[in-house]
DNA sequence: TTTGAACCCTAATTTCATTCGGCCATTATG
DNA sequence: CATAATGGCCGAATGAAATTAGGGTTCAAA
């Protein structure tokens, strides 16, 4: 994990993200508003040095910030829906990309597949989708739209630090060789 | 460490989220980290008065948490991927929930649409996307999956407090009456 | 060996969260 | 109509937390 025989910048943003970053991290990525001393010595650190590294987390870019998670259904934006966009040409149209203005849309990717673009939507109701839906549709190139409501939501989180190392092996499938 | 303001997790609050904390939450949803006295007079209260909504919004269940938002290429984890799985049956199958154990996995819903169930995933790489394609798979009733890799994301958000009030009417739909 | 950088610590200082008491409003209530 | 009672706000005080300062230790390069 540490190459130390590299070459070593002294540029402030190449520093790697050690497993005590990555308990730093789990930790407020969980909860922002615990103080650097309980952050500090619930990772073994004193609170300078955990407010050290958390600056420098925050200074190289890995933490980009922190926010306050809301509540959708408090807010009166209670249904939540995927919508697949065909486009005909290069998908990405300022057109298409102006209803990244409205606050109901929280994502928007291009994605390899059957759909050009990828939008994840929170609006009040059906009615909030379908002008939604329109604006989109107005959008010059656009084919069609597949949209995928959402029923229940078991998991929603932000990105966590953890990573799987080894996946278990599926019972059914055993690779010829371990290539990479 | 005084417990005074202890956030509990009773929600029978009736109270509604009036126009001023809808500002104070439009604040916290960038940037969880202001004072109470520099949200105060962003939004035109005094430091106590922020603070008190803020706490009665925690209480509520409005504010859900703060948190850390981290860049995941950081992290290495740089491939992100939406995953439509079909089932036989009833899609949330304790076998298929299991994946949601996994820090890769950041959303699992069930929807409508011709997919079941749809999780968001972010991994290292292609060979890790492969081996949590594998434990899906290897839950019963699984028929299939369709994968739907992220190219580019344009925006990526947490749940906004803003709500667009009117949708504007889209160029090729005029409706009959403006029911409701 | 010396130097410098990276890291950590304890202790001091300053900033800020939190509490407290009081001041209007608005809204019941006698 | 008068009078509580309530909800929401403010300014000031207090206590906790963030932040700075001043070394110690280790490690590796000069």
């Amino acid at each position: 994990m540490k190459e130390t025989d590299e070459i070593r910048p002294i540029l402030p943003s190449p520093q790697s993200v050690d497993a005590m970053d990555r308990r730093i991290l789990a930790v407020l990525v969980e909860d922002a508003t615990v103080s650097y001393a309980e952050l500090g010595n619930r990772v073994g650190l004193s609170a300078p040095a955990a407010h050290e590294r958390v600056k420098r987390l925050k200074r190289s870019g890995v933490i980009q910030r922190m926010a306050a998670l809301i509540e959708p259904n408090a807010l009166g934006k209670g249904l939540l829906a995927f919508v697949h966009v065909d486009t005909r040409g290069w998908g990405k149209t300022p057109a298409l990309m102006a209803v990244a203005g409205y606050p109901e849309v929280e994502e928007v990717h291009s994605v390899a597949g059957d759909a050009c673009m990828l939008l994840k939507v929170r609006t009040e109701n059906t009615h909030a989708l379908e002008g939604l839906l329109a604006r989109i549709y107005d959008a010059p190139g656009v084919l069609a739209t597949r949209s995928y409501v959402v029923l229940s939501t078991y998991l929603e989180r932000p990105p966590q630090p953890g990573v799987t190392a080894s996946w278990p092996m599926p019972k059914a499938l055993l690779p010829i060789e371990n290539a990479q």
